[in-house]
This record gives C-alpha cells, structure tokens and sequence, in this order.
DNA sequence: ATCTACTGATAAGGATTCCTTATGTCACTA
DNA sequence: TAGTGACATAAGGAATCCTTATCAGTAGAT
C-alpha cells in the first residue's frame, strides 16, 4: 500500500480552516473559493483515510478539528515550516544572497581592481561567504580546471584556448617600462625596444610577456631576475635598473618611479573572466562575473597609462 | 516575490535524477516517461530560478549536479524524508496501528466481555495505548461526556437519551437472582419477584436496576447493602442471604452460587458502546466500536444464562 | 566515415486535476 | 417561517501533467 503524497497547498488549506475555524475564512486566506477549500479538504481527508473536521454539528458553529485532526496539525505547520525554510533558503541562494564563492586572481588585477569592485559586490549580500586566492595566471587556471575555485580572473596562455575553459576578455594591460623619475626615460611618452638594451633591465614574474615578441633578445641580455614584487619596487626605487611590467601590476601612486609605454611592439595582455567550459556557475559566481562585466563596461576600464 | 511551492514528486525526481545520474533510470522509477522526467525537473528549475544539472556536455555521458543543484540535494532529500515520515505517521495513526485509546467501562463488561476482546484487538496493533477506567454506568457516562474518555460502555439510564450522547446497544443482560448451591431456589429456573419477599435479600450496586419495575417494594424491605462485588460473593457464600445481579455480574465459574433468572418482571439491561454525538471517534476508537459490534455479532452474545 | 545506441530535449494531444460559478442543504435566528 | 451563515455538491472551463512520437547530439563499433 503506497503512502499518500500531500500537496503543501493543501496542508496550508488544512492549517488555515483548523485555526481560523471555518472554510470561509480559509478560502479568503487561501486566495481561493469556499468549495475550492471544501474538495481541498475532502481531497486530504481521503488520503488519510479519516475525516479532520467535525461534521457541522450543535450549537457550536465552528468548525472543530477531529482528535484526529488535532494530531494531524501541529505536523503539518512543521512540514509547511520545513518546506518554505528550503524554498526560503534556496531563493535566497539563487539570488546569491548566500553560499560560498570561490574566487581567483591574478596579483594585479586583485589589487587594483578588485578591491573596490568586489567591496561594491557584497554591499548588499551580507551573507555571501567568498574565499579569495591570489596567483599567476597558470596556477589560477590550475585551480579553476582543479575545481578548486569557482571563477578565476586571469589571462590566457597561447596554447591554453583548446583547454575545457572560457575565456571572457575584460581587461586589456599594455606592458610598459618602469624606471626611477630621475632616468632619461623619466620624460619619455613611449617607448621602442631597442631603446632598452643599452639599459640595465630586471626582469620578473610578467617578464614571459616579451616571450614570442621582438623584444625577446631583451630577455637574454638581462642579468637579472626579481621575481618578488615589494623587493622588485625596492630595487628600481634605489635606481638599480629598469624593468618592464603591465600596467596593472605598476603599483599606484608611487611618486618615485616613472612608468612609459612600449609602443614597439606594443604588448597587451587580455585579461578576464576564467570558468569551466560547460559547467554551470553557482549562482554567486555568475553574479559576480555579471557584475564585473557590467561595472567594468561601465569604466571602460583599459589598462593603459591614464593622463 | 512569493516563494515557490514544490510538490513532492518533483523533488523525488530531482533525487532520483540525480542520484542515478540520469533522466531514464530515474523516469523508470518513478513509472514515468522520460519526457515527464524533463518537464518536472525543468519546471523545478524554473521555480528555483537556477539550472540544477550541467548541459549535457563533454565526454561525461553522465548528468552531473551544478554547484546550485548539489546544494539543494540534501535539501531536497530532508524534505521529502520529512514528508514521508509524517505521511507514514498518519497512515499509521489512521489504521490504529498507533495513537492512544481512552476506555470507560461498567464493571460486569470489563470483567466478563472486555478481557478477551481487547486481547484479541490489539493482537495485531502492538502500538497501541489503551488506557482504561471501569465503573459504574453514571461515571461511564460522565467520562464520556466530558471527554475524558473516547469511548465508554455502559447502560444508559432513563433520563439520559436526550444528552449529547449517541447509545450503540450490544449486549443484552438479564437480571437473576443469585443464591447458594444448597438453597431452595437453586434448582429453579425461573423466579417471580413475589417469591423472594421472604427471603433476606441484600441489596447491592445494581440494584437500582429493579427501580420503577413491579419488583420496587423489594428495595425498602432489604436492610442489607454490600456495594463491594467481592464480600457481596463472599456474603452470599456464607449463606448469609440471596441477591439480584445482571448475570454479566455473576462471578463466572463459581461453584457454590446459583443464578436464576427473574422472568417476572423480566428486567434486562442493555449494555452497549456510548460516544459522544456528532463527535468523530480517533481511528482507534472508531476500529475498537466496530471491532466490538463484529465480534459480538459473530457470538450472539447475550446475556442470560446458557444452558 | 557511417551506423547504431545511448543520452536528453521538444512538440502536440489527451487525460487529470484544480478551481470557479451556481445551487443545494441544514441549523440556527428572528 | 422566512432569513442568514456555513459547508456540500454539481457541472463546466482552465491549468497541469503525462504520454507518444520525434529530434538532436555524442560515443563506440563497424
């Protein structure tokens, strides 16, 4: 014998004539007719194979519950309960208001666009939870191919287009040279390749950029190697050198050092949204990349050297 | 926004759906078609706002969970345990098969009648609660009336037809007279009340019974009342004198007494299932009357002496 | 490559279920 | 004895659900 299936409309119909006492002001509850409650009703009765209501009887004009019924109601407010707590809980979820985000990026964009985009973000979703990690482009798009993250910011390798990612271009970073204020380059408002090779260059972490340009003999000449940013600063700032960065990585407001843009040849790097090819976003997620994408064509944000 | 409302077939699609990873597996066990499978989850999306499994995509021939959908699964899977706990509660409870069942009963009833029926009612309801109260037919009553009983069993005096209560006649008891073994009347089979003049009789908790019968003058002349049935027994063991009793109250398979009927007045009291009028009985009390008027029914049972 | 077998999606029709309007019944009231 | 209030019932239309038939993409096997 199989057990009945209540529909949580009908339990809301039972509730509402068991505590209001009466059909009438059920149905008005219910936004439905008296007999659609009565068949309502009747439809429940049938399931559970005994009546819930007393038959309209005696003096007593209300409607009074069976002891049946009296058993029956407190479980059905507690499933009406648990049911809308899911729905609740669940709309709340599609409309990222909660979960978990898990998000990664590459170091300079977390630092210069990041933190005023995603404080803008969670202004009004209190209870979103967001795991933020930052890393180089090849270990982001690790971790979003890993799973480990839900979305990643980052741009794309040559080679890695045939992998199972999207890729949503947002930012375009121009690579420049960076040289303290007081170097001949100081004043220049761009700058060709060749002009670089008399100089001392540094290279670092966004040095693999010159990679498959013209200007890779710049990375042989170079003696060299800084791969941490804050001593990477330090040393230029001492007049140690030259070295080349994207603009995003040249660190705002730094009054001592000068950044120029390499014009021959000009290298820009695209960098944006990363997920999983045919995978769903959480909803967070995708409301994250939605909201990047539309603030950001707001801005019209390019990675360039403003005047 | 009002919230979506989801039935409970529909989660179990998405369960099963995502359990046995697959729309055809889970079609066939909820004895669907695949299509309806589709259409349930698609509406289910639809009232979450957010899609619930991947597109049918890359090598995984295998629908998987979006991060939305794994989510939602326990959920879902809690909902609809909850449901089908209180749905098999109430199948329960409506099949007395539980719940709690109050009884009043008049003595004679419950000694005679009662011990055997109840045993054999709740042979196959081990979940059953019976509470049970015996007295006289005015306390029977009263409890049922006040509700602190769901059903009673009793005779129902005269006056009493008019209250809020419905009389379901069972068994026929007929008075008699009791006396010892070695007594006169003893080989008699039948009395007339006029014969027991000269006799000491002793009155006792029933007697009220031959009130307002042409038998009544036999009251004032008894100087004796013993309304304890067990030294009423005793009493009438020692020979101390002779009684009136119903022969529900005759003490069965006692050896030193006699019951005789009274044929004139033949005065018979029908004993049978009191309840509240237009007051739906529980499951188990509703189950109790109407295993009592079958099993009854089937012995004939009434109440004079058998030969 | 082409065929086959598997996946789920889609369309159109019929069967059910649900809800409404209109009316009926019963008990209490004036 | 008509009136009122509260629920039941009947019949028709609307919405939902489910089915059959068909489509479309992918994987594996000739």
């Amino acid at each position: 014998m199989s057990l009945p299936e209540f529909k949580i409309a009908q339990l809301r119909h039972f509730v509402w004539v068991a505590e209001l006492k009466g059909f009438h002001s059920a149905a008005e509850k219910a936004c439905r007719t008296q007999p659609a409650i009565s068949l309502s009703i009747r439809d429940l009765e049938n399931k559970l194979g005994t009546v819930l209501f007393e038959k309209r009887n005696s003096k007593t004009s209300n409607t009074e519950l069976t002891p049946f019924g009296r058993y029956f109601l407190p479980k059905a407010k507690e499933l009406i309960a648990h049911h809308d707590n899911v729905a609740q809980d669940m709309a709340l979820m599609s409309e990222h208001k909660t979960g978990h985000l898990r998000l990664a990026s590459v170091p300079s964009i977390a630092c210069r666009m990041l933190p005023e985009l995603l404080s803008k973000f969670i202004a009004d979703v209190p209870e979103l939870h967001i795991s933020f990690y930052d890393d180089n482009s090849e270990a982001v798009l690790r971790k979003v191919e890993k799973q480990q993250v839900d979305i990643g910011i980052a741009s794309l390798p040559h080679g890695h287009e045939h992998a199972d990612i999207t890729f949503i271009p947002v930012w375009e970073d121009q690579l420049g040279v960076v040289c303290r204020e007081d170097h001949p380059f100081a004043e220049a408002t761009e700058l060709h390749w060749k002009e670089l090779r008399k100089q001392r260059l540094i290279r670092n972490g966004t040095s693999r950029l010159l990679e498959d340009t013209e200007a890779e003999p710049l990375l042989s000449d170079s003696q060299f190697l800084i791969s941490n940013m804050l001593s990477l600063i330090a040393m230029l700032e001492e007049g140690l050198g030259i070295t080349t960065l994207p603009w995003f990585a040249f660190p705002k407001n730094n009054s001592k050092l000068r950044f120029i843009p390499l014009t021959s040849p000009k290298i820009v790097r695209h960098i944006g949204i990363v997920q999983l090819k045919n995978k769903a976003l959480s909803p967070a997620a995708e409301a994250l990349a939605k909201f990047i994408l539309t603030e950001t064509a707001k801005n019209k944000a390019i990675g360039v050297k403003p005047e």
